[in-house]
DNA sequence: CTTGACAATGCTACCGGTGGCATTTAGTAT
DNA sequence: ATACTAAATGCCACCGGTAGCATTGTCAAG
């Protein structure tokens, strides 16, 4: 069996090219750059070389002289393994077809050290950029060190802002309101929310989209239905059994994410309350589980792949410099209602 | 505010610590790389320095010189994304510690051009090694070819083997045994087992440690009471239903993996079986879904997080030679039994 | 026919380390 | 004291690229 690349001969190096196609390494090193000085035959000379003997520019050689590495940091904290691999794939699929590899570093976003931990980890690698998942994203001080070190990133961030060239964002407030509209639908009236921690900005933007629609709609939620949740699990089962525990209970619950609506199926389940029978359950981002749940959780479907290509590609586009285009494009991704199992209509 | 560290001011090299130690740049290096040939007395000298500066060598630059990166590669395929997350992690921090960066690097493994494909991986960051895991790490033919290419790697699978230098190994046979006599314990004698495809190595050696035991214990398993799935949720609905709408139905299933095993209690649910009531349903990793699904899952966990240090580890000896004692350390690991809610007495 | 301007290409000094070999220093046997 | 050997350290070429500046070539304007 034979393969392309052979480890074990000798590498050939731009010096080999320069000498095949009868160049200097400088007219060969333009070449490789895509430097416009290059007379056109020349260029077709040595890419054609360059094809043949499959060569490719040492990353580090390349690294130390111009102080690139071709290597993207990714940072996040977040326990939802399933976000991060799947934008881990997105990343990684425009990584690899533009000659970037990925770097892995996960980390305690409000640990007092962040900054200088990410710093680091930067530095280690001399990192070309950095991609940074919420909720790390929304730590603004971070951002600013960023910036003061010069290092070019793009954050994920749920809700609008007008610096296209340092965002992806999701419209995660409108997401919510679509969930709303189709809960009013569902003939609901006692209508409860779970939110997440409200100093996150996907949080308040879930919050208000869900809210303020459900108001203008002729259902305002009433105060005492309307509590703040961890994100967490467990902290679904604790909220979602206050609520359903008290003497007025909601006949809907939309939790901020559905780690927490499974939280509340959970505590559903040992009220013995039925769903979608008794109580509708709704969360928010479509992970693994909100599928694997019984019932499946009817939830919101952000395009996390798609995020994370064009995070990467925008932080391509601010490392390399040149496509100024596509550094300031607007990458606003529009999450999805997906109906499924855990919703039904009001019950009486 | 001020960070340690600040990239606008000039980096310091190798050569600012040589003169600040007053000693040459070749000795700086041997007291980087832990030479012995160095004098106490500079030795110190120039440590105190390196502290002091809060140097860190270059990794581009030493790489080019040594032809060595200090990058280490995660192989993988599995859609398991919580599994991955905790190996990333286990990695993750024993590379920091130790001074390498991980980049990730999913793939399709049985690809045709698996081996052109990571071998392309290496190469193009001149990765120091690669850590493989299943089920890639079961194909022969790549770690051949790495062999071939003097690629260092570590595989993580399920099984024993005496290769112990290249190597990361999981008891699950051991494991899968002791859920029989769990079961067992529990009074059931139709026992059913989804096992996952058998040309896994992972599959068998949960297959015969289940079953060879089950027998010994007096209890084989009728061929009927055998499938095979393929370790996705969907399988595990499917053959779930297929068992408990035969007349003969099991009072216990033991499936290959949790995704499996929450096919099954879809499946049990949909038909109205009660569980753990009229059927127990055992899974196997213990991943998050195992804990969030209703009800509970008793499965059989495995420290995902120690296997991926020990790989980590090991690489790291193989990559740096010196400590061939770790090399060859045997890295086993024991997954236990978690009892949780899905399992119960049999009743009758 | 010169000269100038611009395009194309080459020359070469780095980038920040490593490693082979030379040199210096110190210790030991004779 | 002298020669010899090992330990400690220094010198310098080199890893494979990039980039500033020099050089060569071409064509049009003067």
């Amino acid at each position: 069996m034979r393969y392309n690349i052979d480890m074990n001969q000798p590498k050939i190096t731009i010096n080999d090219i320069a000498r095949l196609a009868g160049v200097s390494k400088r007219t060969v090193s333009r070449v490789i750059n895509q430097s416009p000085k290059v007379g056109e035959l020349t260029k077709q000379k040595v890419e054609q070389i360059i094809a043949e003997y499959n060569y490719v520019p040492d990353k580090q050689a390349r690294g130390l002289a111009s102080s690139r590495s071709y290597l993207l940091g990714l940072i996040y904290d977040q326990p939802d393994a399933l976000y991060i691999d799947e934008i881990q794939r997105g990343v990684i699929d425009t990584c690899s077809q533009r000659g970037y590899e990925l770097v892995v570093h996960p980390c305690k976003y409000k640990s007092d050290d962040l900054n200088t931990n990410v710093l680091n980890f930067v530095r280690r690698s001399k990192l070309d950029g950095l991609i940074i998942l919420p909720p790390a994203s929304e730590v603004d001080a971070l951002a600013q060190m960023l910036d003061e070190n010069i290092v070019p990133y793009v954050r994920l961030v749920s809700g609008h802002t007008e610096a296209t060239d340092k965002f992806v964002m999701s419209n995660d407030r409108h997401a919510a309101s679509d969930m709303a509209k189709f809960i009013v639908s569902l003939k609901h009236e006692k209508i409860a929310m779970i939110t997440g921690p409200l100093n996150y900005r996907s949080s308040r933007e879930r919050y208000e989209g869900f809210t303020e629609t459900m108001a203008s709609l002729g259902y305002p939620l009433e105060a005492n239905f309307i509590v703040e949740g961890s994100n967490q699990y467990e902290s679904g089962i604790e909220l979602g059994r206050k609520l359903l525990t008290s003497d007025d209970k909601p006949s809907v619950i939309f939790a901020n994410n559905d780690e927490m609506a499974s939280g509340v199926l959970k505590a559903a389940f040992e009220l013995d309350i039925k769903v979608p029978g008794q109580l509708s359950i709704c969360g928010f981002d479509d992970n693994l589980m909100a599928s694997r749940v019984i019932p499946a959780l009817t939830t919101i479907k952000r395009p996390v792949r798609q995020m994370a290509k064009y995070a990467a590609n925008k932080l391509i586009a601010k490392v390399e410099g040149n496509n100024p285009q596509a550094i300031i494009q607007n990458c606003t991704v529009h999450p999805e209602l997906v109906i499924r199992d855990s919703t039904g209509f009001k019950q009486d």
